[in-house]
DNA sequence: TTTT
DNA sequence: TTTT
């Protein structure tokens, strides 16, 4: 059925990229979205909203982007829930990003060689927009992703994972190709 | 900035209508939308999204939908958050339909003389699109809503407000119109 | 760079399909988008807009659609250009449909089995929304199409391409994957 | 129905900016958007889409972008005709622009004091979508068309219609509003 | 008739 | 807490 979002806006952080257990490359990232008008007290409100990316789109984005960079988004909604520590079941709606764009100029954030170009993770994009998106994620532990080094990564921590203490709850089978 | 959802599903339940404190509609409805291919295990799921709708199209919505109806819906993605009764902040991501456009045929439903219309508030549509859609809502207490007794209205329940035991949180200051 | 287009409408007339000298399926479509407002003079008018799929979608929307079926567009806008008979340049905007729902009850038209399901090409969808959709067609002569007995076509025309004396103006080494 | 496009790319002209015979403000452009693969060839293609914005935001428009400008615009799918000069009815789509988001960066094109803020026609935004948009437009002749001077406006041509002598074809009749 |  |  029709399920179809296009968004821009700029990230509230930098994106965090993780891997699966299988080395598949997962970026999350929150667009904050301005509304078009201000609200009953004057002020501009925003929106917030949670995205993903997979794969090669994944390492570009966190690669590529980082807090404050404008973007474009088309994707799909997602909603999908988990238990919470206190056993509480919790929703989540958020866009699964099929194509990202960077929406930054060539000359911006101090000498960055990349441009305007729109990120997609292979020839044949948008394999499968349903891909889970679960909270906690396989910390890399040591597997090389495939993708290290593109320019551009060395304005990001070097260790994506370094903040990550999550359990490991993903598993390749939960993707569903 | 841009920020616009379409999308196709079907009600996963009647739609709930109320009034804010100053009488203006409001209808909020969960849309069912299947994703287009199975998951690991070979099933079809689905994304199960929030919306809301106001005014005129609030009331369209609540006397010509119900559970299991087919709807378009063209709107945006909207964030807010609120405490709840813990005193934790929770956070809610929904869709804000601008429109709303019934995908029944004519002769559904066993007799409701209504067709395939697309539900607009008013001559100028989609006037301000971030309309608070806070948890609870004013419950309507005797006055005239303005637009009762619309046919097909008979199929849902006498008392929209039936059910509805929130607490009163939301005055017609915070509407942003 | 983003382009997205959502259409809900009706077909004005049977979809064509045709098959490139390679066998790829391509199906040529108009809906006509009813708007949700009168004109001056009061009347409803619509858009028609000319849409085209490929492959697996493209026998699907031709097998299962006919003219009044209602249907549901996702894809991107594409534009190209022709010398017309006269040598003059003509230029064309199209929607390419990545995926096509079928927005029709099950038992609708008379008795066909088909219901409200989604079409897509392949297992991953949408591979390159950028096939060329040039006005002349190959006319398919006489290799299997791969695809044809599937149940709903015998509405169909058994030769859909009886009515086609266009020359062939497109080969597979126009098709970009 | 739905009919809901999102597009994002670069202006290939400056903008045209044109008057009604009732002083009612559009603004006709055309938006170049990359494809985001590359064809059989080996060369990135391009969609070359015409698009107009009516009243405030024609001027906004009008006055903030040009050739080369990167704009996001968020609206619906039109199609016309009309005769040309030799008799010949000529189809014609379109995108109507509900809203233009400028993506150029607050610093972009030497001095200019606009930032990536996007452009609304009036505070309910979106009234009619539907508005004509045909090829020839009134000339306007001397009155004040109510927004003149703003600044950013002296990057563009003094005249807006110096360059166009086409025939006045189009009242306000013809608005449906 | 096309933009970076 | 989910629809056909």
């Amino acid at each position: 059925m029709i399920n179809r979002v296009v968004l821009v806006g700029r990230l509230t952080k930098d994106p965090e990229l993780r891997y699966t257990a299988n080395g598949i490359a997962v970026t999350s990232f929150t667009l904050a979205v301005n509304r078009p008008f201000s609200n009953q007290q004057g002020n501009r409100e925003a929106d917030f909203i949670n995205c993903v990316v997979w794969r090669k789109q994944a390492e570009n984005v966190a690669n590529y982007l980082k807090k404050g960079s404008q973007a474009g988004v088309d994707g799909r909604m997602q909603t999908r829930s988990y238990e919470n520590q206190e056993g509480r079941r919790i929703f989540v709606t958020e866009v699964v990003a099929e194509s990202v764009q960077f929406l930054e100029p060539k000359n911006a954030s101090g000498g960055g060689g990349f441009g305007s170009q729109e990120s997609y993770g292979n020839p044949s994009p948008s394999p499968n927009p349903y891909e889970p998106a679960n909270d906690g994620f396989q910390r890399n532990q040591g597997q090389a992703p495939g993708s290290g080094g593109q320019k551009g990564q060395t304005d990001l921590s070097d260790d994506p994972f370094a903040s990550d203490g999550k359990p490991i709850d993903i598993s390749d089978d939960d993707l569903p190709f």
